[in-house]
DNA sequence: AAAGAGCTCGATACGCTGGT
DNA sequence: ACCAGCGTATCGAGCTCTTT
């Protein structure tokens, strides 16, 4: 039997997390849309996935290329700090926002904060336990090569949990007391955020003098995964979530805990309660998640209002933290018009003006009128699908929602409390009877499946299918091509491979272990399918890459008509290319032989020598031969043109 | 001749009304 | 409360006319 050799990336864990981290900051290969308070963030499914089984879930079950996640009765500000959460395993999270940072957590099922009841809190024995071993992994000289049995080589749990760490910790066992590693916890580089105007905190059994001094604390959260803890992930337990105040002071916000609320300094030794409650309890004693619905009226749509929108520093500085993830892609730059609902009225009932973020509008008028504004409505354009829960939506040419169901739309109709009724959307063309009702659980309640016909409508005209194909195009070019970038700096088989183990490590139990592998497997076969799809791309693609960096850029720059003008040129030019039904078309649904003609429109663009994009471009202009590789896409080209050409006839 | 503006008309979508 | 039907506003394609 020969010895295998145990090859273990010293800065494996540490790269993973900086490269998070850089996705999250450049806002690079996002591929999801979270659509919450009206606003929008950029994410990627992978890391959410990982992250949450609930969006892994939605990742696995709806199949989508850039799905659009509407998260209700999420706040913007909260859903900031989740992501930061969750691509840096490190967030400031102002006090009077953690309560419903920690919900939302648990709703979400983000690892880290969604506890699991059954489990021991975390807090307490993993303070201790990730301490020393914080202290040992780095006291430890990493060997990047040692010997292994075949049979540890081969299993990749057993790897990490063997170099990284040297004694796993047993979560049965919570240490009683851990206080005094605490401050030594607080390894956040960043605390200058503060809070000059917090909101008061309605908290009656906690005195005036603690809430004041709460109210200007800023919380740091750990957990693993966190380049900035320089920690090995499988120090912890994969759940451990530990809370610290800034000024070391342990939060006390557990209403019926008035004992512990004059330990203002001694709760740095006193093992707080907190840590030995489950999270759950203790943060959401009497929370309750009121439905909000949120009219869309005052959506801003423009990303750059976005930022603007931050009604506190935390916000702001959430916003801030998560403006790189935004796509500054805009698809008004395009011509899309999006008909809003403006001055419309709108709502439920039963919601309250105060629970409507944004300058929501609410009526308290009839809920068969402003049908469209009981709907959250992402801001995408006409054409393009979102998801609620189980139920697919498409945005009509007004604006409008329409309920896709067995291959049909359906238009709504009418509400009544907590039910939307909708009709087939051809019901006035073929008198058609079809009708759905949905409730807002998001099941849907079949009233009438028989279509007279089987046309479905065509919901894009001429000049939307254009820009939806321009749109696709340029995500797709912005998806692929960077990944070309990426994936080529990095060895994504690699990667892939011991994110697995990464993951894997991390679990705490047998179920659990193998829910994060399959996690795991499915990010792995995304970014494995990914590399394959990416490499093969040829280096005339990476102009159109460029294109679409040049105009998010551009965007902020030019005057939105002129761009509008210069891509339905290019898209008219492309559409009356003489040899449309000889070639494969691209990925993008733009054919191989109209690239010349789109590089012109593309180079008529002004361009930025000095951008990132360019730059890479060029580089691998000259380096990266070409492969020819359309046809090695063939097969999910075609789809994707056979998806588009059947929406277009 | 090419490009743009204006007009017409059919298709589509919205939301109101009345019936059950 | 639910369903069915209809009026009408809006949109877009296509055509014609005007301007350059």
């Amino acid at each position: 039997m020969d010895d295998e050799f145990k090859l273990c990336w010293k800065n494996f864990q540490d790269n993973i997390a900086s490269g998070f981290q850089s996705l999250y900051d450049r806002g690079d290969l996002v591929d999801v849309t979270l659509a919450c308070d009206g606003k929008l963030l950029q994410a990627h499914k992978i890391v959410l996935a990982i992250c949450s089984p609930y969006f892994q879930e939605i990742f696995v079950t709806n199949p989508c290329k850039h799905p659009i996640i509407i998260l209700k009765d999420v706040s913007y500000t909260i859903m900031c700090e989740l992501l930061e959460f969750m691509y840096q395993g490190v967030v400031n999270v102002k006090h009077t926002e953690l309560q419903a940072f920690m919900k939302i957590g648990q709703l979400l099922q983000i690892k880290g904060l969604a506890t699991n009841n059954s489990s021991p809190p975390a807090g307490p024995s993993l303070s201790e336990k990730s301490n020393s071993n914080h202290n040992t992994t780095e006291e430890k000289e990493p060997s990047q090569v040692s010997r292994s049995t075949p049979k540890s080589a081969a299993s990749p749990n057993h790897n990490d949990s063997t170099t990284s760490n040297t004694e796993k910790p047993s979560q049965t066992t919570p240490a009683p007391t851990t206080s005094s590693n605490t401050p030594q916890r607080v390894q956040s580089p960043d605390i200058s955020m503060s809070s000059p105007a917090s909101p008061s905190l309605n908290i009656s059994s906690v005195t005036q003098k603690q809430v004041e001094n709460n109210l200007h604390h800023n919380f740091h959260l750990t957990t693993a995964g966190s380049s900035g803890l320089k920690r090995h992930l499988s120090d912890y337990n994969s759940d451990s979530l530990s809370i610290y105040s800034r000024n070391k002071n342990r939060r006390t916000t557990m209403p019926t805990d008035q004992s512990s609320d004059n330990n203002e300094g001694s709760d740095v030794g006193g093992g707080s309660s907190m840590d030995q409650m489950n999270a759950e309890d203790f943060f959401m004693p009497h929370m309750s998640m009121v439905e909000g619905r949120y009219d869309l009226n005052s959506v801003k749509r423009d990303s750059s209002e976005h930022h603007l929108n931050a009604n506190s520093p935390s916000a702001a500085a959430a916003a801030a933290a998560a403006a790189s993830l935004r796509n500054s892609f805009n698809p008004a730059a395009f011509g899309l018009d999006y008909s809003f609902y403006k001055n419309s009225n709108s709502g439920s009932a039963s919601t309250i003006a105060q629970e409507f973020p944004n300058e929501l509008n609410i009526s308290s008028g009839d809920y068969s009128k402003g049908f469209a504004n009981h709907m959250d409505i992402p801001p995408i354009g006409p054409g393009e699908h979102w998801f609620q829960g189980k139920l697919e939506f498409m945005l009509s040419q007004r604006g409008k929602p329409l309920l896709v169901h067995d291959g049909h739309t359906f238009g709504i109709q009418y509400v009544r409390k907590d039910k939307k009724y909708w009709q087939c959307n051809l019901s006035r063309k073929f008198n058609c009877k079809a009708r759905v009702t949905t409730t807002d659980t998001g099941e849907i309640i079949v009233t009438n499946n028989e279509h007279c016909h089987t046309e479905i409508r065509q919901h894009l005209r001429k000049d939307y299918q254009r820009n939806k194909v321009m749109m696709n195009a340029l995500i797709n070019l912005s998806t692929n091509r960077l990944a070309v970038e990426n994936l080529r700096r990095h060895n994504v088989n690699s990667i892939a491979s011991n994110l697995s183990n990464l993951v894997a490590a991390s679990a705490g139990s047998p179920l659990a272990l193998q829910s994060h592998m399959d996690a795991a497997n499915v990010m792995a076969g995304t970014l494995l399918d990914l590399g394959k799809r990416s490499i093969s791309l040829d280096n005339e693609d990476h102009m159109k890459m460029n294109h679409h960096h040049q105009q998010q850029q551009q965007q902020h720059q030019d005057q939105q008509l002129t761009q509008v003008n210069q891509e339905n040129r290019a898209m008219h030019n492309l559409e009356e290319g003489s040899s449309l039904h000889d070639e494969q078309p691209l990925d993008c649904g733009i054919r191989s032989s109209d690239r010349e003609r789109f590089e012109r429109e593309v180079r008529s663009y002004k361009q930025d020598p000095s951008s990132e994009a360019y730059n890479s471009t060029q580089t691998h202009h000259s380096t990266t031969p070409n492969s020819g590789s359309n046809n090695n896409n063939s097969h999910e080209n075609s789809e994707w043109a056979c998806k588009n050409e059947a929406e277009i006839q």
